[in-house]
RNA sequence: GGGGAUAUGGUGAAAUUGGUAAACACGCUGGAUUCAAAAUCCAGUGCCGCAAGGCUUCUCGGUUCAAGUCCGAGUAUCCCCA
């Protein structure tokens, strides 16, 4: 056999494509558009398996479509900004700009090696400033808009990276990269209003069918709305301070005749205002920030509180009043940072109360229960019931009593229904230099002044230390020293820049128009948008795409477009796994040092013993992992490409293996051989219409062609990718045992080796183009419309139908497709396995379901 | 602790609405070819059993003529929020 060698190939047909210009996009063109989209990668410098997997994932889609004679645009881009240039820049030296254009220069040719259908006239990178340039302008429109806003706010300070954490980055209260704990530290910080939108975002979710459901409940939950009702107690005690009452959220209202107790965060402004006064409230309360910031760490912690002394007057209950502790169970961002304690009905309360000596009282009984015996010691009920010691909410069940709850301090004037979530405004500011500037003066005198429009952008400045720490715009001589815009008078530019979800919250809509003056053409965006399909990592399930959906509705709402979700269908794909290895002394190795002997593992270097370890997730930091480069140079792209999508569907985890790569060589090498001995084109093609004048082989053959054409289109809609993969198999084995030689054959092989070609294109492109250009066709393969299916070949005029016998399968029959029920009743009991099973017993019934089964039963 | 997902041969997996479980691939076994190997080709391969036959989709129970699929309880693994 012919030597495959797959890289000279590979390279052809990737420039044939360049210079075709085939995978082009077109603004506004009357044929319907279909906009694919991939997660950009962050350009750290290499590709690895992860983006193989979903460009290979998003590709066979762009390719598909246009086949099936959409408009496809599928741009590829730079998440530009981030921290790993910083520390590359202290690292290496080398200035963050340079190194992340350089890493963009090897990962573009590493991805063009793939032979991915992208549109490369649109390509962008977030760190240029005719990309960063409109996104300043759009956080000014959101400051006119009071979409974005300043607030003193407590941050997560990681001390070793020099920069505030936003919550999600804090991973068991310490930073996710450096691994450190966070500090506490108090900063003014540049806010975005998300939760103003908070409703909308949760609502919305319902209409995002193409979104996989788990997503859609992580938001959900990550939204988290609660209904509940804002109380205010009234404060008894005097104290010498503007508190005269505590405003409490709680989601049950219904328990309120249970209340025993208030319970403040520690950063609650009262608590802070006693702490002056009294020692032992300071004392407590760094107590509790030496407990840190997660909530993790407090949920798990004792609950621990601290009487102030002081009393508030229940709000229903005349005369009754309740103590106001100091707790380290209450956040002082959820709701309003105090709470009222139910003990029966709540478990942190009930553990507090325990604790404290405070009384619990039932209100709610569980139904079955008796009223008067059921109590409640160390586990609280919080279940439905029905309402008791409650006044005249006694006998309503929970539901009806939140709502008789709050009508009641609604008419007492003494509170009102609330929503709350807990979702947070999202803060954008980051004390870090490889960022977007927020574009924002501070004058004395003028206070915060916004950057001119016609003075945007604000340039990040490339001449800047990283030799001391810090804020290298900090440290800059003179770029922060500006004259105000109002006033003239000296000030200074906001020196921090933005979070980097910043950028990817709206490059879709960038890609709408990647060259325009303005951020994009509003006629472009309601041409493309929304994306029809997105495809990337279930890691960015909660923030990217929230915030993509938030940044989508705000800009609607500031006049830039009109559109509410940024994203029709989502495809979430699995990790790429490797099998991980231990040498004898402990350390990682990567695969390519380890060897298999038997059942076992030896070193390539010195045969010592290996441990092989879990198959889990290519990281570098357990070296298992394989360099798409390597692999796309040994085996070439097709057989990547292949085998990302081969045996696992793309929402599932796929272990990379040798032999599995092996395998899928194996298929396009065997494909390639099909191109050499590709038949001639013939003077008459095969059509639908010459079908009688030929052999019974050669309709077999043709049928299994034309049934893959139609499963695989079919299956690609689905994403069931790994099934199109064996439909091609199926196609393949059947052609090769196909052996017939005669001039009708050939014209038959033919045609099926162009559908071959056609239908392979999406999955291993380089190698279906070789095959159809070795069949005659002058014209791409890339850009030829999606095979049509002769239907009268996928009929067939008889069926296999099981016969059961007591639900257990026990014969076969043959019989014409769509056959009276009766008489395939009678086919079946003359059929001697069926006599045999049956052996005398009387039919009790017979069960037909046509064309699929039938179950005799005695 | 709360929420969710998943569980099918030696392995990755298929089975679209409850209707022939294990398609396709990897691996393995045997054979052809070869001085030999690699590659390639052919045959076999869920489990038990010489066979007839029986059993089989994490476990236990239920609904149904019929359950991998639906319902209940449990176990294990993973993910998210903690």
């Amino acid at each position: 056999m012919t030597d495959f060698i797959p890289a000279p190939l590979e390279e052809k047909w990737q420039n044939a494509w360049d210079t075709s210009n085939c995978f082009s996009a077109e603004d506004n063109s009357k044929q319907p558009k279909y906009y694919v989209l991939e997660m950009f990668p962050y350009p750290s410098g290499r590709i690895h398996m992860g983006h193989v997997r979903n460009y290979a994932l998003g590709d066979v889609v762009a390719r598909f479509k246009r086949a099936k004679g959409f408009n496809v645009l599928h741009p590829m881009g730079w998440d530009a900004f981030g921290l790993p240039a910083e520390n590359a820049a202290i690292e290496r030296k080398t200035h963050p700009a340079k190194w992340t254009r350089q890493n963009i220069a090897s990962m573009r040719e590493q991805l063009k090696s793939m032979g991915l259908s992208y549109d490369w006239e649109r390509e962008i990178a977030t760190c240029e400033p005719d990309y960063y340039k409109h996104e300043q302008s759009m956080f000014l429109k959101f400051l006119e808009h009071g979409l974005a806003y300043r607030k003193e706010s407590w941050v997560n300070w990681d001390p070793v990276e020099n920069t505030v954490l936003a919550n999600e980055q804090v991973v068991d209260g310490c930073g996710w990269r450096s691994g450190v704990p966070v500090e506490r530290r108090k900063l003014s910080q540049w806010f975005l209003n998300i939760t103003r939108y908070g409703n909308e975002l949760l609502e919305a979710l319902e209409s995002l069918n193409n979104w996989p459901d788990r997503v859609r409940l992580m938001q959900h939950n990550w939204i988290g709305r609660s209904e509940g009702a804002q109380i205010k107690f009234e404060i008894t005690s005097p104290i010498n301070t503007d508190f005269s009452e505590l405003e409490v959220f709680t989601t049950r209202p219904d328990t309120l005749f249970g209340a025993s107790f208030i319970a403040i965060s520690a950063h609650h402004p009262l608590a802070e205002k006693l702490a002056f006064t009294h020692s032992d409230i300071a004392n407590f309360i760094s107590e509790c920030d030496a407990l840190g910031t997660s909530e993790a760490a407090i949920e798990q912690a004792e609950k621990r509180g601290l009487n102030t002394g002081l009393y508030v007057k229940h709000p229903i209950i005349i005369g009754k009043e309740l103590p106001v502790y100091i707790a380290n169970f209450v956040l002082m961002d959820y709701g309003t940072g105090a709470v009222f304690g139910c003990p029966a009905h709540d478990q942190r309360d009930l553990d507090f109360a325990n604790k404290y000596d405070l009384p619990v009282t039932v209100v709610v009984c569980p139904d079955g229960e008796d009223a008067d015996s059921f109590s409640v010691t160390n586990l609280a009920y919080t279940g439905a019931g029905t309402l008791v010691n409650s006044g005249d909410w006694n006998g309503l069940s929970v539901e009806a009593a939140k709502i008789r709850a709050i009508k009641a301090l609604e008419e007492g004037g003494v509170g009102i229904t609330k929503t709350t979530f807990r979702l947070r405004d999202w803060g954008v500011s980051r004390q870090r230099y490889w960022g977007c500037p927020i574009p924002i003066i501070h004058c004395d005198k003028c206070g915060i002044v916004p950057v001119p429009e016609n003075q945007l952008p604000v340039i990040l400045p490339e001449d800047v230390s990283f030799n001391t720490t810090g804020n290298p715009l900090d440290t800059h001589p003179d770029w922060k020293y500006v004259d105000c815009p109002k006033c003239g008078a000296n000030s200074l530019r906001e020196t921090d820049t933005f979070d980097t979800f910043f950028e990817s919250s709206w490059y879709f809509l960038r890609f709408v128009d990647p060259k325009s003056e303005k951020a994009f053409n509003a006629e472009k965006a309601a041409y493309w948008m929304p994306v029809d399909q997105y495809i990337g990592g279930v890691e960015h399930a909660v923030l990217h795409l929230l915030y993509s959906r938030f940044f989508t509705r705000a800009l609607s709402d500031t006049g830039y477009l009109n559109l509410s979700e940024p994203f029709a269908g989502l495809m979430t794909q699995g990790m790429v796994c490797h099998q991980s290895f231990k040498s004898a002394d402990g350390q990682w190795l990567f695969p390519d040092q380890v060897k298999k002997i038997g059942d076992g593992y030896v070193s390539v270097e010195d045969d010592s013993p290996v441990q092989p370890g879990r198959v889990e997730k290519m990281s570098k930091s357990k070296r298992n992992v394989v360099d798409p480069e390597e692999i796309i140079k040994t085996y070439g792209a097709d057989t990547a490409r292949l085998f990302m999508l081969s045996d696992s569907p793309p929402d599932r985890d796929l272990e990379w293996t040798e032999a599995g790569a092996e395998g899928a060589f194996k298929f396009i090498s065997k494909i390639y051989k099909l191109s050499i001995e590709a038949p001639e084109k013939p003077q008459n093609e095969i059509a639908s219409d010459t079908l009688p004048s030929l052999s019974e082989e050669a309709i077999e053959l043709l049928k299994i062609a034309h049934r893959s054409v139609d499963s695989i289109s079919e299956n690609i809609e689905r994403f069931a990718f790994n099934k199109c993969v064996a439909q091609l198999h199926i196609f393949v084995n059947a052609l090769s045992s196909y052996k017939q030689k005669d001039a009708n054959a050939q014209r038959v092989r033919h045609h099926v080796l162009g559908l071959l070609a056609q239908i392979l294109s999406p999955f291993a492109p380089h190698i279906a183009e070789e095959l159809w250009s070795k069949l005659g066709y002058t014209k791409l393969v890339a850009s030829s419309p999606w095979p049509i299916v002769f239907e009268s070949l996928l009929i067939d005029d008889t069926i296999e139908i099981a016969v059961q016998i007591n639900g257990k399968v026990r014969a076969k029959l043959n019989l014409p497709l769509d056959m009276p029920k009766n008489e395939v009743e009678t086919a079946a009991l003359l059929n001697e396995d069926v006599k045999k099973y049956l052996d005398g017993n009387d039919v009790k019934c017979v069960i037909v379901v046509p064309n699929r089964i039938i179950n005799v039963v005695y």
